[in-house]
DNA sequence: TCAAAAGTGTTTCGCCTACACCCATGT
DNA sequence: ACATGGGTGTAGGCGAAACACTTTTGA
């Protein structure tokens, strides 16, 4: 007689914000259990009657009150049986992209505080979170080069500027300014608008936008995001 | 007060093999439950103290009594909660490859019958495993591009024309025979033997080897298996 | 007029592409 | 000698890489 299954399901999220050339990763601070006032990766149990997706959407409002730009999944966490020293759980881990504008913030019902952190200021996380964020930060990392995911990162309109310290800041690499500018711009997906931001220093920029719709469209076509460097 | 959690979780593997310049699946046909007699997926329930690899590991040995030479974590599928009509169960679909010495099955404990299916031969079957199944090939067909897997459908020893044609069978498109020599042989990870294989017909083929350690090595110097075709 | 960031072209180099004939064996 | 699959080289084109000065603004 087989004894009855006993294994938890949730779901974890790894959210990525980007301002001022830096790389963010949300954390939330718990309220209860044996971790509280333990920083950890926001998440948990799946309900019943839940698809997977709804429940990491879910959970990022509930706890940290914020809807994401971006969302796929990233990995299962399962090979290690006492990831979680109270029961067995499996944690199925999304990977997401907010832009700044939702950098706001505010802890809800079920967080004591919620909080960006950059990858040097994040502490020793209890579970594997650790361990989940560091595949989350190479999946964007290789992702950048095949994907646009960048601009998910981004406000909807931004100087060229941003998406090459972007790039810059999370590959954590030189770039040759023109020459990506060239590749990008070669690409068709974004539209150059007529505006024009100012900076506190240095020549004004005009502002660009992503074209999802156009980039869609040239996938269809068998067209193919890539963008390398030397 | 919240309901208790009640769901399920099983692991499936789509098993890839390849001979005679076609691609096969594994699948299994049910011996008990509402699905006895169809053609399904290997796979099943999760022990309380097993880690996810292991289940796998475990399901093909029991259902069809072999042993993988590559296997990855795939995707966790779980967003469609009457996947299965009888329970709320979540699936974490795995990848393998099998050499074709290990093409040879035998049904085991757990199941009626085993055996491969080219992708033209495959049923329509329960639950959503034609989906897998898709998202499986299609990660086959992307992964030959960047990763050199296709030597874990081979032999120990092939003929470079086993490979040639491997690509060809799987892209399912043709290849100049010249550069993807030239390409492939560029990279290092082949090692000649002094083999030579005898057809029936034809010029007698050198045997290669792939040289797993020689691959390993260059990645670590920042190598990058890649291969295209025009 | 200086500092700071935006914007822009050309040459060089290496790799991918296209392409066809000879070789070794069995029948 | 013929059929079958194995094995090989080169020229041209195209895209990636390297590289530095001018423009626009605010202080």
């Amino acid at each position: 007689m087989p004894k009855i299954q006993n294994i938890k399901i949730a779901v974890d999220a790894i959210v990525f914000g980007y301002q001022n050339k830096q790389l963010f990763v949300l954390l939330i601070k718990q309220k209860y259990g044996i971790f509280e006032n333990k920083w950890v990766l926001p998440g948990g149990l799946v309900k019943n009657e839940e698809a997977l997706t709804n429940a990491v959407v879910r959970e990022l409002k509930e706890e940290a009150g914020i809807t994401v730009n971006y969302l796929e999944q990233l990995f299962t966490f399962g090979d290690d049986i006492k990831r979680d020293p109270r029961n067995r759980v499996i944690s199925v881990a999304y990977f997401a992209l907010v832009n700044p504008q939702k950098l706001v913030l505010k802890a809800d019902t079920d967080a004591k505080d919620v909080a960006w952190f950059t990858l040097n200021e994040i502490p020793k996380l209890p579970f594997d979170h650790n361990l989940i964020i560091t595949k989350a930060v190479n999946r964007l990392k290789s992702k950048l080069h095949y994907q646009p995911i960048g601009f998910d990162l981004l406000p909807k309109y931004f100087p060229f500027s941003d998406i090459e310290n972007l790039y810059k800041t999370i590959l954590n690499r030189n770039i040759d300014r023109r020459n990506f500018r060239k590749k990008m711009l070669s690409f068709d997906i974004l539209k150059e608008t007529n505006q024009i931001q100012k900076n506190n220093t240095g020549r004004p920029a005009k502002l660009f936008q992503f074209n999802y719709n156009k980039y869609k469209e040239l996938e269809e076509k068998g067209f193919h995001f890539e963008i390398k460097f030397a």
